[in-house]
DNA sequence: ACGATAGTTGCGTATTGAGTTAAATATTAT
DNA sequence: ATAATATTTAACTCAATACGCAACTATCGT
């Protein structure tokens, strides 16, 4: 069985406050107080948010700063694209047209 | 027909005995006996994961088949399409580099 | 009707996960 | 050295989840 760390990732972008941080982490780069204002969430509930997207590899911390306290978090491409060619994979069932990355201007089609 | 929030999408597939079931039926539709013996799972358990994938949307229970016991379950494109989405959107991030998936696009295909 | 077959549901339990408060670590400022 | 800042770790709930076993529903073959 092909179990990747596709694991780590989905179950790290199943929570929603994790994907929040993803999506605020897609504009820029931010320090974890401020995805933790941002989010309203506690320091210690982000921290721990952010370390299991460290630990699945979605999110690095960038030590480049004047003050040594702050950590800047950002994104990771890789386990994007490994969810994006498993998905490609998976989608490969509706045929040639719906793996292409044209896919999502296709209007819906209902199977059933 | 709502997209099923990403939340229930990414729940179910973050479940590796729910991604098996999801790559099995990749190859065409089967019962949920088939799944649960392909994945070594007990027959309660398989029925518990099929329906956590069917309440997100990702899959659907076909009813045309000559033994009304058997359940036939395949696959529902829509799930995975705003999966796909929501991850373009994201890759968005990285620009024009990996908007082009034609860079790694070697890695996606995979005869069976 | 009987027994076998295909799945689902109920219950008990063990594990995992999110969240909070309080304490700890590390770094900069005074 | 002391205080303030930025974040992580510890210890603890509390809810959700996964799994096995047994019981149940529904359906088929005879």
């Amino acid at each position: 069985m092909k179990t990747q760390p596709l694991d780590a990732t989905l179950g790290a972008l199943a929570d929603p406050a994790r994907r929040g941080v993803v999506e605020l982490l897609r504009k820029k780069p931010r320090r974890a107080g401020e995805l933790a204002h941002a989010l309203s969430l506690s320091a210690p509930n982000m921290s721990r948010h952010l370390r299991i997207l460290r630990r699945s590899g979605l999110v690095e911390e960038g030590g480049i700063d004047d003050d040594a306290r702050v950590r800047v978090y950002r994104l990771r491409a890789e386990p994007f694209r490994a969810l994006r060619d498993w998905l490609t994979e998976v989608e490969a069932f509706w045929g040639a047209e719906l793996a292409s990355f044209k896919a999502h201007a296709e209007k819906t089609r209902k199977p059933r």
